[in-house]
DNA sequence: CGAGTGATTGACTTAGATCAATGACCGTGG
DNA sequence: CCACGGTCATTGATCTAAGTCAATCACTCG
């Protein structure tokens, strides 16, 4: 859901800027959380890390979209966002929001909308991790993600895996598999999906 | 997070109750959404079923807690929620809450708190999910809910092993395992951690 | 043009899934 | 009151898919 659907522009226009170069820290987990992003242009990885370094994927946030929403009611962070593109987002602080929420009720419906929107997501992606096999796993994303038969990646295939719970060799893989068994097709940045 | 801590008890008292025998369907995935459930006694469970059969616990809700929130802005639910006890429950439609909402700014944020707080569970879900050993997300699960040092399992072992993605004899191996070490204690329907 | 990273493929290992069997416990109906 | 059906709890044996380690090629960016 874009920013634009939800709060009003006059918010928006006030709000600071801040540019960030590729592999910049727009914000560490467990770092006060202050309000909440929004992408101007760019990308930006939204991930965790383990105790072990390995990395899960959360999402990639682009243009219009926000980040650290739930935030709002947390005091700290619980992801770490990166900038894997030259980036500029627009911050927003949580009081400035409350306080639009409390005056404007269809603002907070809005806002409301969007994390059930996250919730339901975050659950289909649960599921899609309790999937065993990795094809299940691929399936499962193209075929939830598809608009018409074809799908974007929104970052890398090494992103993807992360994002799938895979190692990106375990998915290059099955995709090569997949795409031998005339299952998809590839092309730069996306896959074609043919349901034979 | 209780319902009395954000629901009126004016809207909660004028709700429709309904009564339902251990094993009975409360709602399915894919099922109209007209409103929430709050549960008043017994537990619940809700779960998605994926096309293989394989049952993934999405949680068993209490009673003080509220079921498919997030399809509040949905048409439909998402997933299936199953009494394993014998349940009582009370019905909010959809448009008591919204306009609830929407006269009320107190309310709206404490629901949008609610929601942010799923939000925040299911990302920690997620991370778990992408441990790739048994006994990590046994460490992470008991990390994370443990008040004390002791963790009460809401339902059996074996939902338990539903809800960390494993199959139910993987986790009663990884539990003796971790007994065996001293790493963990085991009660009837608890588990004590021991920070060796 | 080199450094860094993504993409890709090969060989090997292992943790957990799967299949299978048994004992404990619980409600329930004759 | 007890036998029976059902489910949970538990453990064993085997198999396989994905993880791990490793190497190579392609591409992009200062």
């Amino acid at each position: 859901m874009d920013v634009k659907e939800w709060l009003p522009s006059s918010i928006r226009g006030s709000a600071i800027e801040r540019t960030l170069a590729a592999g910049q820290i727009l914000f560490s987990r467990g770092d006060h959380a202050a309000g909440l992003y929004e992408v101007v242009s760019g990308k930006v990885r939204r991930s965790r890390t383990d105790s072990d370094g390995r990395e899960l994927v959360l999402g990639i946030a682009c243009a219009g979209d926000t980040i650290a929403e739930a935030s709002l009611f947390s005091p700290i962070y619980h992801s770490t966002a990166t900038a894997i593109t030259k980036v500029v987002v627009r911050f927003h602080r949580k009081a400035t929001l409350l306080a639009e929420f409390a005056r404007n009720p269809r603002v907070a419906q809005s806002f409301m909308r969007l994390l059930a929107c996250q919730v339901i997501d975050l659950r289909a992606r649960l599921e899609r991790h309790n999937l065993r096999s990795a094809r299940e796993r691929v399936r499962h994303y193209l075929a939830a993600d598809a608009n018409g038969d074809i799908v974007v990646l929104p970052g890398t295939v090494k992103d993807l895996a992360g994002e799938l719970g895979l190692t990106h060799e375990a998915l290059y893989r099955t995709l090569s598999e997949m795409e031998g068994e005339g299952e998809i097709a590839r092309l730069k940045g996306k896959i074609r999906f043919l349901p034979h």
